[in-house]
DNA sequence: CTGTTAGCGCCTTCAA
DNA sequence: TTGAAGGCGCTAACAG
C-alpha cells in the first residue's frame, strides 16, 4: 500500500457512502465522510478517533482502537490528506520534474522513483517542462504552494546564469519551508545530487571506438546549452585526445535532444558532406534517428558507417544493427533520488556517483 | 503556466524569505510566508488580500490590489494550496493511474495528460500498480482521500468480476464526494471514456494481412485477463475469419505484455515449431521482442517471417524491417481523457471512440 | 468595495 | 488514556 495510515476502506463491503445517516443526529450534509462521523458512530471524541486511527504511539485503549477502525471501515472513510497537511504543516507528495515524460530516459527515471516512493508511502506529483527549462523555477514554486515535501529535477541542467540564478532562489524558498532537494545529472546546484558521470563515461566510450579502429569522428552534440549533452561532447573530445586523435569543430554539430534532433542533423551532414567513420550522438534516442537518416541515404550499417549512442534505453535494446551505448541505471537512479529526498536533510549536501558502462555492440563494427 | 492563480513570486528579484521581519509586529517564527504576512504587509485586511490574489471577479480597488500584489512579490508569498482545497472543499489534483510508466504506451498517454492539464491549470499525480490491477482500487481510495478533483485509469481492464466490483464500489464513492473519472480503453465503466477502437481496428489489420497473402497466422496474445489484449486477439480472429482463414487455438499463446513477454512466448512458439508466415504481437512492445528472438534463430525478417503490432509506438519506428502495426494516438488520448474529467460531470457518461490506422510497412511483406 | 467572522477537516497541546 | 479547545492557512458568507 502506498500509504499504510490511509485506510483502505470496504473492508466490510458495505457500500455505505451515499445517503449514510449516522447515529441519532445524522448529518446534514452528504459530503465527505469526515473524522467527525467516525468518532460519533464509535462513541469517542475527535481526538480518540484521530489517534486510533493515525496514532504513531498506540495510547489508545485496545476497545476504542477497533471500535473506531470498524466505525471507518463502515462508513468507506477515506482521511483528508490535504487537512492532515495543513494541520500537520507538511504533506506526503513529492514533486518529479522532467522535460518530457514520453522520453524514455525520463520515463525510465520516473518507473524508479514511483518504485521507491510507494516504498516510502509518499505520493508522486508529476510536471513537464516541454523541454523548457526557463519554466523549471515557476514549477518548483508551485510545489512550494503545495507544501510538496521534496523535489526531484530530473531535466539536465542548463548553461545559463540568468535561469540557473532564478531556480536557485526559488530552491532556497522551497527549501527555507523545509522542502527537501535532489538533482539528477549534474552537480551545479547545492542539494543533493545523483550524479551520472557523463563526462568520464563519454571519455571511455571514445576510447573504446577508438580501439575498434576508427580516427575519424562526427558527434550529433545535441543542443548547445544542455549541459548532459555538452558533459557527453567533452568526454568524448577528452577520450579521443587520449587515443590522439583531434575532433574539429566542424565534426561536431548541434540539434535537438529528440529522435527528430538525430535524425535532422544526420541529414545535414549527410547533405554537407563529411569525413568519419563513426557518428556518435548523445543520447540512443538521437542515434536512432542518425540510423534511419543514414538508412534513407543508402548507407549500410554497420558497414558503412558506425553509430554509437548513450543511455542504453530499453526499449532500443533491440534495434538492428544493435546499438553501441553507456549503459546508465536510469530506474535506480531515479530510485536513488527519491530515497535521498525521502532522508532528512544532511549537513552538507549527499552526492551519489552513478557510473555507466560502456556497452560495445554491433552498430561500431572493428574496421581497419 | 499550471496555475495563473499561483503568484510566481519573485517578480522584484528579492530573496526575502528566509528571516524577514515584517512591519511593526515581526512574526515570531521563520516558517513559511502566510496570506496573513501579506495582508499586514499591504495593510489590508485578510479577505481583500484574498481576493486580490485570487479574485475570480475582480471587485477590489485597483490602488489596494496593487499593494496586495506586489505585497506578495516582496515576500515571495505563494499560496498554500492544501489549505485552499481544505476551504474550498476541491483540490486541483488529477490522478492517474497506469501500469507502467517506463512502458512507452502509458508515458505517450501521460505526456498528452500533462500537456492538457498545464492548460487546464491542473496539477497530476502518478500512480502505477506495477501491472498488478487489483492495486488500483487502493490507490482510488488514495485519491479520494487526497481530495483529489479526478482520476484516470489509463490501464487496462481486466476479466475478473471481484477486481471488477470492489473499483467500481471504490469509483462510486470517489465520485460521490464529486471526483470525476475518466477510463482509457474499455468501456466497461460507468464513467467517461476514451474507447479505443482495438477490436474493429484488429480485425482491418488482419484483413489487410490477408490481403497480402498471408494464411498462416500465430498470435501473441498478451495475458488472458488483459481485456485490451483480449479484444485485439479477438478482433483479429474475426478479421481472418471475414478473409476464410481459421485460426486454430495452437496458434494463440499467451504471455506478458511487454517486450520480455514477446521474446519469451516467441521462443516458446519457435522450440514448438509452429506453422505460420506471418506473427501477430498485441502490442508494438512485445513484437520487438518477437522479432529479436526470431533473429536469434536465424529466420529472416521478413522474408521468412512476417510480423505485426499494435500501438505504433514512436520510440519504435525506426527499427528494421519497419514495422506493420496500428497506429493508436496515444497523446491525443490521454489528452482526451484530461478534457473529459475537466468538464463538468454530463447525465450520461460521455464516450470518445478513437479509431486505429492500419499502418503497412516492411515488417509485413507480400507473399505468395 | 472592504473587513469581520465563521467555518473547512484535522492534529495536538493541555487539562482532567 | 481520554476529551475539550485552539490553531493550521485559506475561503466565503455576512455585515458595514
Amino acid at each position: 500500500m502506498p500509504d499504510p495510515r490511509v485506510p483502505t476502506g470496504n473492508v466490510t463491503g458495505v457500500p455505505q457512502v451515499p445517503g449514510r445517516a449516522v447515529g441519532g443526529a445524522g448529518r446534514r450534509t452528504t459530503g465527505p465522510v469526515t473524522l467527525m462521523d467516525v468518532a460519533r458512530r464509535a462513541g469517542v471524541s475527535l481526538a480518540t478517533a484521530s489517534r486510533a486511527l493515525n496514532g504513531g504511539e498506540r495510547r489508545v485503549r485496545e476497545d476504542l482502537r477497533e471500535r473506531v477502525i470498524a466505525a471507518a471501515a463502515e462508513l468507506d472513510y477515506a482521511v483528508n490528506t490535504q487537512a492532515q497537511a495543513v494541520a500537520r504543516g507538511r504533506s506526503n507528495v513529492v514533486g518529479l520534474l522532467v522535460h518530457d515524460i514520453a522520453d524514455p530516459y525520463f520515463s525510465s527515471i520516473a518507473a524508479g522513483v514511483m518504485r521507491a516512493a510507494d516504498e516510502h508511502g509518499l505520493i508522486v506529483t508529476l510536471s513537464t517542462t516541454m523541454r523548457q527549462p526557463e519554466r523549471e523555477a515557476g514549477y518548483v514554486a508551485s510545489l512550494r504552494g503545495q507544501r510538496a515535501r521534496a523535489v526531484i529535477l530530473a531535466g539536465s541542467r542548463v548553461d545559463d546564469p540568468g535561469l540557473a540564478e532564478r531556480l536557485q532562489r526559488e530552491l532556497a524558498a522551497f527549501e527555507a519551508t523545509g522542502g527537501r532537494i535532489a538533482v539528477i545529472g549534474q552537480n551545479r546546484l547545492p542539494a543533493d545530487t545523483v550524479l551520472v558521470e557523463n563526462r568520464a563515461t563519454a571519455r571511455e566510450l571514445a576510447v573504446a571506438l577508438a580501439g575498434l579502429g576508427h580516427r575519424r569522428f562526427a558527434v550529433l552534440a545535441g543542443p548547445k546549452r544542455l549541459i548532459t549533452a555538452g558533459d557527453r561532447v567533452r568526454g568524448f573530445t577528452e577520450g579521443l585526445a587520449d587515443a590522439g586523435i583531434d575532433l574539429g569543430p566542424d565534426d561536431v554539430v548541434h540539434g535537438d535532444f529528440t529522435r527528430d534532433g538525430g535524425y535532422e542533423t544526420m541529414h545535414a551532414l549527410l547533405a554537407r558532406g563529411f569525413d568519419a567513420t563513426c557518428v556518435f550522438a548523445v543520447n540512443d534516442v538521437m542515434a536512432v534517428g542518425a540510423m534511419a537518416a543514414l538508412r534513407e541515404h543508402g548507407v549500410r550499417l554497420p558497414e558503412e558507417m558506425a553509430v554509437a549512442g548513450f543511455d542504453d534505453i530499453a526499449t532500443l535494446r533491440d534495434v538492428t544493427p544493435a546499438l553501441t551505448t553507456v549503459r546508465i541505471p536510469l530506474e535506480e537512479i531515479g530510485a536513488a533520488a527519491l530515497s535521498l529526498v525521502a532522508q532528512p536533510r544532511a549537513e552538507r549536501p549527499r552526492l551519489r556517483r552513478v557510473p555507466g558502462e560502456v556497452v560495445l555492440r554491433e552498430s561500431t563494427a572493428r574496421i581497419g
